[in-house]
DNA sequence: AGTAATATCTGTAGCTACTACAGATTCAAG
DNA sequence: CTTGAATCTGTAGTAGCTACAGATATTACT
């Protein structure tokens, strides 16, 4: 352990982030390349620490590895563009606000399929008669 | 066009399911081999066409291949045990609440931040500001 | 019947965001 | 100096398709 260098097993065990996908995120582009030991072991400064969780956090908003890749671009230019960052943000929230709508659908869908179903050992059910009508009313 | 045999084309453009998907769920056995003209294309029924329909409509609902193969597995059964499709269907609700749940919750969180962006071009933006930060508030 | 255009065939590779190995090497502790 | 843990690279797997390439079959038209 020499200075403030972090090998990549504390890093995943700070970040809790899997070595692995430390090691993935590096390959894709999203975190540059550390600096080795002599036998050739990653080590980390707390900066790329920081990036790391940035780059978790931005996909535990859901943000794909592609916008975090442009947020990135962002970060790392002369000065942040708030504008920039906004739209990014924003397209995103498009993007989540639809999915929960689909998501919507298919509860309301499956709730009332579901609700008809007595549950009982039935040879007929209702689920399976309407899934499978040549007429859809999903 | 012998009878009422559809080549995978005419299935394709009647179920507006693609070809190469078609083919797949042939493959993963969602579909059983359907029969052949002497050259070797395949012809469906319209029995086929309706599994086909059946399989794309639980993918809509977001059933996984999976569940699919067990839904049609008590379909081809002897009789339809309502109370395991039912299992199926509850289960499977169960995990679309939790995503819709874990949108929402993507959706607050980014919805604050983007409010605390004003958008215009400034050097520091809000919403990078939050997520460098070392304590998370997400 | 012959030919050209279209359809279909098989097989493989790509997509996203990881995860899980295998087999070799290096590091840290005693 | 040895042993065990950590890390290395590279490859393959996951879900649910989609997109080719290159070969063959079918259909339409003359």
């Amino acid at each position: 352990m020499s200075g403030d260098r972090l090998s990549i097993g504390k890093v995943a065990a700070r970040t809790g982030c899997n070595i692995e996908t430390i090691r993935f995120y590096e390959k894709e582009g999203l975190l540059p390349p550390p600096g080795r030991t002599e036998g050739g072991h990653r080590l980390y400064t707390t900066e790329m620490v920081g990036r790391l969780v940035f780059v978790r956090r931005c996909r535990e908003l859901g943000f794909s590895m592609a916008e975090i890749g442009q947020l990135l671009s962002l970060v790392d230019g002369d000065q942040v563009s708030c504008e920039r960052v906004k739209d990014i943000a924003d397209l995103h929230l498009v993007d989540i606000r639809s999915k929960i709508a689909d998501l919507r659908k298919m509860e309301r869908t499956l709730r009332d399929l579901s609700s008809q179903c007595s549950g009982d050992d039935v040879p007929q059910c209702p689920i399976i008669e309407v899934l499978q009508q040549t007429r859809r009313q999903l």
